[in-house]
DNA sequence: ATAGAAGTTTCTAAATTTGGAAACTTTTGA
DNA sequence: TCAAAAGTTTCCAAATTTAGAAACTTCTAT
């Protein structure tokens, strides 16, 4: 798809800086706790693909059913640290995970 | 601390490979388990220390009592995912997941 | 088109987390 | 040294997650 004289690329921040709004406004906290919540999600069904297996499959890897797995693969963030890595485990997959500290005054009181 | 010949500086994989085994071994693996367990924990409490709060504060932000900080910072991983979310978020620090698929053979049944 | 595989939803009970409140312990700074 | 601040632990009840089981829906390959 052309356009005139723009480029066409941009990085992931600029995008969601331009799209979103900047790091610090609601509507950028708010896109990424959310994406934050069902990122998880996503990444539980994806390395499963990744591994060619059914959800039943991981579900005997994991020691339940695959009404379980589905539950997760569709909303983990209620679910437990503890589930979370018992999965992730399963999969033979390791989780990492990264806190980037923005720079903005904390409001309190 | 000098030794001859030896070069002193290891990346951390290496380090984990020399001193705890190799990725897919038994004791890498649960390593790796612990390590994952604690870590958010210690990430909060890194990340309150930074921001100069007290646990109490904190608490304020993000609407519960002191006490509940101090349980999370101490064990994070029957926590929610949901839960540390909001504790980050209060924080205002982003945090992210990284999962890393290891190529080792799955087995079931 | 269709049957079976795969995935989803619902109901239930047990297990566990969340959070308050208060007592207790440790740390800190004067 | 000591009092106050900061952090921890315990008890309790409400809220929520975990998991099984089964019914239901969607997907897939023939």
């Amino acid at each position: 798809m052309a356009t005139k004289g723009k480029p066409m690329t941009y990085s992931l921040s600029e995008m969601k800086d331009e799209f979103i709004g900047k790091t610090g406004t609601k509507k950028r906290d708010a896109y990424e706790h959310e994406l934050s919540m069902e990122v998880l999600s996503y990444m539980i069904k994806k390395v499963r693909q990744e591994r060619n297996l059914t959800q039943e499959q991981l579900g005997q890897l994991v020691g339940v059913q695959k009404a379980q797995i589905s539950k997760l693969e569709s909303s983990a963030n209620s679910a437990t640290i503890g589930t979370i890595l018992k999965v992730f485990k399963a999969l033979k997959a390791e989780i990492s995970f990264h806190v980037k500290i923005e720079n903005r005054k904390l409001q309190f009181g």
